[in-house]
DNA sequence: TATGAATCGGAATTCCGGTTCCGAATATAC
DNA sequence: GTATATTCGGAACCGGAATTCCGATTCATA
């Protein structure tokens, strides 16, 4: 379903970017409410071609959402490669943040269930996972993020702040009132 | 729409009882992901008569979602009795996130977009509001919550708790973190 | 217990959006 | 330039679930 890249008509090379661009932008845009038909619109095409590029509406958004994933992957690597390990761990989270901000589509498919279409995107989840794994890890090690933080609690953080994405609430007031209670202070 | 008590046939007004148990029972299991069919049968009662009672379907969820803002109005009186002011608001906090957690329905609406349905429930969550704006004020006062803790800062840590309660993630540790860094330390 | 009004039941209808299908159009090979 | 395989387009199809409708049933009153 991911990557069927030779072989493909230059014609329906070119299509399949369009479809990909045009739901990238719709699903985030308005989440999961988008219509097949709107896609093929936008993306000036008729709805059987984008069946032709993927078997349904949620392999689609499936490859969307690993899109977004493999983004927020070399995002972590870049947060990474930061000297300082809280700089890291800190960049990371509000870049995390940040990016998913304006990704509808990218939020509930972390906040919301477990979906089947979620089996083709393990890969990129893995990979995400094991940076941030890495990031918390060094932070803790410099003694600098509390001794009892897991890398679950990055999620329990994120998961949070994603939750108050919607309407006026100040999602980074709530992230920074967080990051002061973990941080350990300075001696 | 809410509440045509009197005048009410006898069979009438235990039909409406059952719909609402079955309602109340079924939304708060599955979220909106439940069928007027299956609430009727489980209702012992036909679709029909779901729609005598209530116009469609948003309605119904509005009276049930409704309900549980008169349940959580009473547990923060309750909480309001604590003579101790930290006492009142931890255990109006957790009391609050205890009655969510099992009710799939009322967190979506909580998380979930305005909706239209929510016109008619106004009354409830201003009651419910007014009560944790007097509970978070006589903490603040009491010097036991950070001076710059607003009403708003309940809302971000409930919607985010909320956002932790599927799946494994616990949101309790969360929520216990954060109570440690709004609290004021000893002194 | 007879009468009429209120209420019920659930099949039929409607709406909505995803998915299919196949003739038309287009690209590539020869 | 023609042949052939791909790809495209979008009307038609389908399934699922909300909502409607009206004859059958039940309650309340005299």
């Amino acid at each position: 379903m991911s990557a069927p890249e030779r072989s493909l008509r230059a014609d329906a090379r070119r299509n399949r970017e369009s479809v990909i661009d045009a739901a990238s932008e719709l699903f985030a845009r308005r989440g999961d409410n988008v219509q097949m038909e709107e896609i093929a619109t936008r993306a000036g095409l008729g709805v059987g071609t984008l069946y032709r590029h993927f078997a349904d509406k949620r392999a689609l958004r499936a490859a969307i959402i690993g899109r977004r994933f493999e983004a927020m992957t070399s995002l972590a690597r870049a947060a990474e490669e930061l000297a300082d390990p809280w700089a890291a761990f800190e960049s990371l989270l509000l870049g995390y943040l940040e990016s998913a901000e304006p990704d509808v589509a990218f939020r509930l498919a972390i906040l919301g269930p477990e979906e089947a279409a979620w089996d083709d995107i393990v890969a990129q989840k893995t990979a995400f996972a094991a940076i941030v794994e890495r990031i918390v890890q060094r932070a803790v090690d410099a003694g600098l993020l509390r001794a009892d933080f897991r890398p679950d609690d990055f999620v329990l953080i994120t998961r949070g702040a994603m939750a108050n994405m919607s309407g006026t609430a100040d999602w980074r007031r709530h992230v920074t009132l967080q990051l002061e209670g973990i941080r350990v202070p300075e001696r």
